[in-house]
DNA sequence: TGACTGCCATCGTTTTGCGAGGCAAATTGG
DNA sequence: CCAATTTGCCTCGCAAAACGATGGCAGTCA
């Protein structure tokens, strides 16, 4: 997949997955790439980057969550900013594929 | 429209745009905006290094043509390497929009 | 012990679109 | 007739994003 279609969609991905629940990095790389059957395989280098962006702009939330086996993960939570920012965000990337289909034409 | 969502569209846009037939720059710009009702303004600072590119891979060739009151236009031109990679994209854009919507879910 | 997985993260490179600018000729309007 | 706008080409520096590489550390299993 070409690396310069997937920018700015990324906070979208992020978010539409988070709504479904807290998720953890790595089970959002995991996730990803079981659900495309590996064509898309988001990585750290994009992931986290992207992840403290959202939480920064406090459209989503971390917590820390001990497992049983001691160790820690960071949770990621949606936030009703993000909420609302996800819906302007489904909005335009679905005026986006409309604008291109213009040109491209239908699909066959 | 969020700009890099528009990151990596632009060569599919040209190449399509391009298949309908020779095109000069002015008039590229001009029909994005007319068909789009202006919600797509494409920026000569993005048109012209991405036709440039387009050339230098040898997907379009160029030629310049004298208008009847005197003034030169630069056409641009697909060629056939342009329509092979312009039906790879077009697959990738499919396989693309796809994806996203597998996280996104269906349109409403 | 060593290899592998899980899990976090950052850094530099590359690519891209955009704003701003430059240049020049034709057209239009007052 | 002159100024403003349109047409028409282009380049440069900036910001944003994804990626590959790298690093760190804790468990697990052979």
């Amino acid at each position: 997949m070409d690396r310069e279609l997937l920018k700015g969609s990324t906070p979208l991905l992020l978010l539409s997955l988070l709504c479904e629940g807290p998720m953890y990095g790595y089970q959002i790389i995991e996730t990803v790439r079981a659900r495309t059957g590996g064509s898309y395989a988001l990585k750290e280098g994009a992931l986290y980057p992207a992840l403290h962006k959202l939480e920064a702009t406090e459209f989503i939330s971390s917590y820390w969550q001990t497992q049983e086996n001691g160790r820690e993960r960071r949770y990621y939570q949606i936030q009703p900013a993000g909420e609302t920012f996800l819906a302007a965000k489904k909005l335009e990337w679905n005026q986006f594929v409309d604008m291109i289909q213009v040109f491209v034409g239908p699909r066959d």
